[in-house]
DNA sequence: GCGACAG
DNA sequence: ATCTTGTCGC
């Protein structure tokens, strides 16, 4: 049984995905990046963003940010749990980024719109979803990856390990694949804002469980 | 109808 | 995603 809410987000879904820009809207040179993750525990939601300079490494900030979270996780409409601390920790970022990896796919999805396009709609952001497991689609010889007959994703391929690639708002798949691959470090598999976003968060919950035990 | 199914 | 031991490799 679908909820209202289900329901509504699925519509909202069909709605925005003719809003999807699958342009570059960027500056010649890419400078800053940022990387968000979010992990849990029970009802908790810890999410991290990290923003780094894609030519050095450099870390330019680290924000945090945890509140309890109500819905569960439903193939399809990953929006509705995750969106709300993604949104609610980029708020708090002072600084400007020039892209965002969102662990999620984009365009690559049953209506044409992830997380990495709720959110890049949202904010006005250029916006890379990468994703560990395929959702919908078929990769083909190529390892670009189809679904109802539009090349929507890439894969791409790291010691056995495989990530889904696709647009998230405001820049080609093309240019996606490129940024992607050049932010994932030699014998890692996974791009560095994102390995960072997620090592952080579960630091973050481990702090935020340690506290509880000792206060 | 059946199976598959981002995190 | 999370839970969870030992184990393989640098």
């Amino acid at each position: 049984m679908k909820s209202k809410l289900e329901s509504q987000t699925i519509k909202l879904q069909s709605k925005l995905s003719k809003k999807v820009i699958s342009k570059n809207c960027l500056p010649k040179k890419i400078k800053i990046v940022c990387g968000i993750d979010v992990s849990y525990k029970e009802k908790m939601a810890f999410c991290t963003a990290i923003i780094l300079d894609i030519n050095n490494l450099n870390i330019q900030e680290t924000i945090r940010f945890s509140m309890k979270i109500s819905y569960p996780y439903i193939p399809g409409l990953f929006m509705l749990r995750e969106s709300e601390p993604i949104l609610q920790t980029l708020k708090k970022i002072k600084t400007d980024f020039d892209i965002l990896l969102i662990d999620g796919h984009g365009r690559l999805h049953p209506r044409f719109c992830g997380l990495a396009c709720y959110i890049g709609i949202k904010m006005n952001k250029s916006t890379i979803g990468v994703a560990k497991k395929i959702l919908c689609g078929r990769t083909k010889s190529d390892s670009t990856v189809e679904y109802k007959g539009k090349i929507l994703g890439f894969e791409l391929k790291n010691n056995k390990k495989k990530i889904y690639v696709s647009v998230g708002h405001k820049i080609n798949l093309k240019s996606a694949v490129n940024i992607v691959k050049q932010l994932i470090l030699e014998k890692k598999w996974y791009p560095e804002p994102l390995r960072l976003a997620d090592s952080d968060s579960k630091n973050f919950r481990k702090q935020y469980l340690h506290k509880k035990i000792t206060h």
